[in-house]
DNA sequence: TCAAACAGAACATCGTTAGTTACATGAAAC
DNA sequence: GTTTCATGTAACTAACGATGTTCTGTTTGA
């Protein structure tokens, strides 16, 4: 299964944009990223959508984070790329005429409704602050262990 | 993203044999599933493999459940399909040099790993049994608003 | 005017399940 | 023993959605 890593790229593209002072280009994104620009484009365009972050053209133009890091979690970005589908598993059909199906699907749906609920909660109790206290703990770790 | 539904497919193969007194054969299970034979002996093969069902050729072959309802949960056959990946969506990049790529998939991970450890969890906790009792419940409620 | 940057369309790539076709193999019935 | 019914397996296609790429606009500031 080819997994959607766009809530990973966008936390990144926007961590290190909180490293920053001004506007960052997509084509820097791109490089922190490992990929395109116009990859960097289409993701955060969902962002901008949302009004998370904002981004200018021409000379000095780029991205900025348009919001206060403690106040958007997780899952504001989630729901910001559209609510992607979060399991790679699922019901074969999901309104079927058999009964047989029908107890199957009430089964997993259920469970998979859990599963996604717990990480839905969790999304929302993790804030861009709070990633971004940890990469300075991490940033502080390495440079003493570089010393 | 494509769901991988082999799960539920199994599932509802399995309720169907144990609706049955002999063999079943693929043919008739592609029918129940509204799919081909050849992808029914694709999927049942991997439980054939963990000894769950067995199968016969010739007349009077197809396939037999080769294990008590009751002592088969859904965590096993999910195990029996090779545990495939249950997210559609994961990280960028698993082991990333960035220091900031690294706290985003810390906190992406940490998340996953206890939403997916839920998930099987409740999966160890439910039987080809209990799903067979749910049948029986919605097949005598269907019954009863049918008459 | 020029160059830097985003905007967006259009198309290729890739990975995986699912679907299909074809043929081989084995077992029971006649 | 031949026929028929079934699985076993290989090989190929289809579908799907994120990702990657190219190209052409459009806006903005120097």
């Amino acid at each position: 299964m080819k997994r959607d890593s766009r809530l990973s790229s966008v936390l990144h593209a926007l961590l290190h944009m909180a490293e920053q002072d001004g506007p960052v280009t997509s084509e820097t994104l791109a490089q922190c990223l490992g990929t395109n620009p116009v990859v960097v484009r289409r993701t955060m365009g969902y962002l901008r959508e949302a009004g998370i972050v904002t981004s200018d053209r021409g000379h000095a133009g780029g991205w900025r984070i348009h919001a206060d890091l403690g106040s958007v979690t997780l899952r504001q970005l989630h729901e910001a790329l559209g609510e992607p589908v979060v399991f790679a598993v699922g019901n074969r059909n999901e309104i079927p005429e058999c009964l047989v199906e029908q107890s199957v699907n009430a089964a997993l749906q259920g469970t998979f409704a859990e599963a996604e609920a717990l990480l839905l909660k969790r999304f929302s109790e993790i804030t861009l602050a709070d990633l971004a206290a940890d990469f300075s703990r991490r940033h502080a770790a390495a440079r003493r262990k570089r010393s």
